[in-house]
DNA sequence: ACCGAATCATGAGACGTCTCAAATCGCAAC
DNA sequence: GTTGCGATTTGAGACGTCTCATGATTCGGT
């Protein structure tokens, strides 16, 4: 139905060679021609049928991004850098969603390479071990690129902040408030970035000269109900429980949140809370929740800049790419001075004391 | 590089067009053929080229969509709708962003043709009636249908939730915890839904027997800055200021929201506030927004249904198909009674007079 | 006017898949 | 051992584009 390139050539009287050349502006074409075909190009309203094109050339000109759920505000804001880098070098992003299964994240990989994108980047679903296999077929053929969550151990070229030294920061900033005992509430260990957030959490620590004590550790999951459990048990006891609460992602920090919330503890009253990531429109709801903020547009951008350095044939052969970016803290409301300084007895213990009974 | 049916043939010793029969299952095969077919693929590990495929039958399974602003959090959960729906029916989605720009959206639109996706779902860029070309352009060759936003006089298939009976819950709401004087703030009122709901707006005042004033119909765009301006211009002023705000839409009704705060008012001590769209998680922040939710989910997943109904050759002259769903009215902090019946003198107003000076 | 060298135009062939008319096979009936 | 017929298999051709070897044209120089 839509018109070809040979119909083109008909009604310019020229053959399809010539067509084809004024369409791709390579070989040199008589101005005279050129104008026949362009004219042409107009009265059939024609548009180059990309198929054939990627078919002929072997060249989609199309990337592919999954992520664990788009609905998270986090991962629109990287798909948009990503889509914005894309389109200034004339590439195609398509926008696949793992819904966080692997099972899904290598249905969604498989159905790229069999659209033939050129490149990947992907957000991996947290929370499992990589397989071997699962391992070899990431890094075969089409290059990937991962951003954010890095499954360890995996040899490819990534992008993500600074995770260790924005922990470090958040937590340093906590130190600074007062605090002592800082519980940290943390995503999947399987994912790098989780392991280097709680890494820069005991490195602030130990350069505060603060003990790490183990049972602060809470998480390990992006479960809802986990961290809920975590949280409640670790702030309602009676003793010996952290005054500020810091967590490694937005998804475990509005969980902790919530779960606290729903037992009567509020921020700061309460506790102190740090987390990574935006979580909301914080800047006017109260109370407003003290945040790492991720570069996010910056980091989608980025990795289409890595991703394409390696389909490049003069580049492709560097060696793997790490980039690290800085993270922003942004001090808000919910992280203040310890309750045990403040207004201990009449809100926070007496609150808990109640609750717990 | 990948493996073809060619080699798939030499390697099973069968003809190609056995090969290609056995992968897209059509003919009749035997069994001795189609395992040694099978064990080919396996051996050779085959992925068919879906680009080849679609020149061929010129179906590209593909689906579009394209949304003003993707880190918009209304957007993201339409689009994982569409997605879910379009994989359960073996379609992909490209996902791409317009910036809110007609322009870009028309280059979207034309990028989308290109890549011959099947059809294409369109949350359209606010703010400018549509010129007849770029009507003409949207409803040529692959089927479009429109979300949530639509342009005014498009005859397309469209599904969006009753903005009328929306909008008048919303202000039935108000009017039942005694407001009388309600502001609205819109949206672009080229669009086809904001008219919709500025309509549900001056239904349930009349229903009321509250006479329409058009000076408290504010906005009018997406514009942050005219919001706000409006905003503080009608709730500072002394004499004859609404008690309540109805924001048409999650955009202006944050900025709304933002100026307001900015200057130092607060809902519902200073106002009454409800607003189309969730703003945040706002069901822990303080204040919680009384919001009217969009089923989002289901409007993406509605619309792939309705697009794919039009694709379907048994379906596709079916006459245009307008879906109207429910919308759901959440009760939070933000409404409550006027502050004309409550504490008057203590915040609201001498708040304000003191911030006029 | 003619030659050689650019420059420009041509059209067949290939990309990997599907389709379909024609050829071949397997097997039962005679 | 033929014949006949349905079940399989075959392979050429087409989808729309690009490539490239080849052929045609132009043009400055003499």
């Amino acid at each position: 139905m839509p018109p070809t390139q040979k119909e083109l050539a008909k009604l310019a009287g020229v053959s399809s060679g010539t067509v084809s050349n004024v369409i791709s502006g390579s070989t040199s074409v008589s101005e005279r021609s050129r104008q026949k075909v362009l004219d042409a190009i107009r009265v059939l309203n024609y548009q180059p049928n990309l198929i054939a094109r990627s078919l002929k050339t072997n060249r989609t000109n199309t990337l592919g991004i999954v992520v664990p759920d788009i609905t998270i505000p986090f991962f629109p804001k990287i798909i948009k850098g990503a889509e914005s880098a894309a389109r200034e070098r004339g590439y195609f992003l398509i926008v696949l969603d793992s819904e966080s299964s692997h099972l899904r994240e290598a249905d969604m990989i498989a159905l790229l390479r069999a659209q033939r994108v050129e490149g990947i980047l992907l957000v991996a679903a947290g929370g499992e071990v990589l397989s071997p296999e699962r391992m070899a077929s990431l890094t075969s053929s089409s290059p990937v690129v991962c951003l954010d969550r890095l499954p360890a151990d995996l040899d490819v070229d990534s992008v993500c902040v600074d995770d260790c030294g924005a922990a470090e920061m958040a937590i340093s900033h906590l130190m600074g408030m007062g605090h002592r005992e800082i519980a940290i509430i943390t995503g999947p260990l399987t994912l790098y970035n989780e392991q280097e957030r709680l890494r820069g959490y005991r490195q602030a620590l130990q350069k505060g000269g603060i003990p790490f004590q183990k049972s602060l550790v809470w998480g390990g999951s992006f479960e809802q109900d986990q961290v809920a459990r975590m949280c409640q048990n670790g702030l309602l006891r009676p003793a010996g429980r952290p005054s500020a609460l810091f967590a490694t992602n937005g998804v475990t920090g509005l969980a902790a949140l919530r779960s606290l919330y729903a037992v009567g503890l509020s921020t700061p009253r309460d506790f102190s809370f740090v987390t990574f990531d935006e979580l909301t429109a914080e800047d006017f709801f109260k109370p407003g929740i003290s945040s790492v903020i991720q570069p996010t547009f910056d980091m989608g951008y980025r990795a289409v800049e890595v991703l394409l350095r390696r389909l490049d044939k003069e580049t492709a052969e560097a060696p793997r790419e790490s980039v690290r970016l800085p993270a922003t803290l942004i001090v808000r409301d919910s992280s203040s001075t310890p309750y045990s300084e403040s207004s201990k007895s009449e809100s926070a213990n007496g609150k808990v004391r109640g609750l717990r009974a």
